[in-house]
DNA sequence: CAAATCAAAACAGTATACATTATAGACTTA
DNA sequence: TAAGTCTATAATGTATACTGTTTTGATTTG
């Protein structure tokens, strides 16, 4: 308890935006522990700010997946095995269409930032640093998203990759998974680069294959009890 | 405006997710005029309650799709051409899949409903009853996601459906389109009986090309001001 | 009569205070 | 010593009040 998590000030929106968004961030970020819970009042504290647009923020971030509401403060989900079978059954279904199309629209300027993302992401696995593994994962994957001119298309995929990633960060620092994860994200630029939308349609449906495989194969076969049994329990007691 | 949309009382759960519940329900059945605004004051004065929970549940609709937050009051969004290509977009992507699964796991009591809601919205539509025919029609997709064992995937076709079919409500009052509609709900609904996932698969898929047909040919050419969007013909791919 | 400026109202954002509830921990008892 | 109950507390849920901003409408002026 007595958690330092250090939400620092933004400027940008009102205060129910900028909290949101530094929440976001550091749970993407991965700097928050499994069991460590969110309480509205000291975010606000620490902010200098009243609860209320703390409290908004949270419950925007728990409607989108991030977080759960319970009774006793917020907290990262534990998403079960068939948690992540679904989210992956989601992303099986939307990511291929959503690189096909990428691979269209994509100009030159967004190619240089997926080649940087994946430069660095190769220096971070080589120097075994999985936070700045999964901080590259996910510019490439961001940028990608944002030459998809569907904007639902793209934010329903970035919102679910985010669920899956963000309570597997550990799984992340795994040397065969990043190999893995490298390759694909290789295969998908190549094929960005050459603006060939069949090929980037086939092997971002292989990425998500072999990614699904590896979360499957890494997380322990019983989260807590039996898998199935409890999905996450939605906000609170409504 | 002194707008007389009557939101009841409703005993379950804590205020927020009842005021939410309402509005839902309120939005779904169309009996939101299209310019219409909602303001959190004059909810909560109507419910008796604070501004409070009424705020959350607006929000919360409006991070959903069902409404969007002006600087003056809560409205329906107004979707362009592109707005409804897109969403139906992932429909296409999701829907088939998720009604394969439906075929898998509807039981008898499933079919049952399917079955009732298909009569009640052939009764709507020889009545020209346009809200019956509309809420048959949500019965008949509510009954068969929810057979769907993945619940992201059920809830995320949920959401979209509701978006399009909430604003284009009044295209639905058009014959030649319920009859379209009603042959889809019909070849679907047998696919269903037969456990056949590959033949709703199938259809399914048909079913949305059909309803996305019919909502572009009624959906006025410029909504209002012809901005870029409108003359996009369709969203090709490669 | 039309256009521009100013004032008042309406509504979202934010803050603070109060009520409610569920969990943790202590205390009692077998 | 272990199990069950009870109370205190921590955290959310709800209410009310205030502030700032935008829109609307009215009044004045050209």
């Amino acid at each position: 308890m007595a958690e330092p998590i250090e939400f620092k000030q933004v400027g940008e929106g009102n205060l129910r935006a900028q909290v949101y968004q530094q929440v976001r961030l550091t749970i993407q970020r991965g700097e928050l522990a499994p069991g460590q819970k969110l309480v509205d009042v000291d975010i606000a504290a620490q902010l200098g700010i009243s609860r209320m647009p703390v409290r908004d923020a949270l419950m925007q971030l728990v409607h989108e997946g991030y977080l759960v509401g319970t009774t006793r403060g917020f907290t990262l989900p534990t998403l079960t095995a068939t948690d992540i079978a679904n989210i992956f059954e989601v992303r099986r279904l939307l990511e291929p269409r959503a690189a096909a199309h990428a691979a269209r629209t994509l100009d030159a300027a967004g190619l240089k930032t997926l080649a940087a993302s994946l430069q660095e992401a190769e220096a971070a696995a080589v120097a075994g640093d999985a936070a700045r593994f999964f901080q590259a994962n996910s510019a490439f994957r961001n940028c990608w998203l944002g030459a998809v001119e569907n904007d639902r298309l793209s934010q329903t995929i970035a919102r679910f990759a985010d669920h899956v990633l963000v309570v597997r960060l550990k799984t992340l620092s795994h040397q065969p998974t990043q190999a893995v994860i490298l390759a694909g994200m290789r295969a998908i630029y190549e094929a960005f680069v050459k603006r060939d939308a069949v090929a980037a349609y086939d092997r971002m449906t292989h990425f998500i294959q072999n990614a699904e495989e590896r979360f499957m194969k890494l997380s322990p076969p019983s989260q807590q009890f039996d898998d199935e049994a409890v999905s996450i329990p939605r906000q609170g007691k409504s």
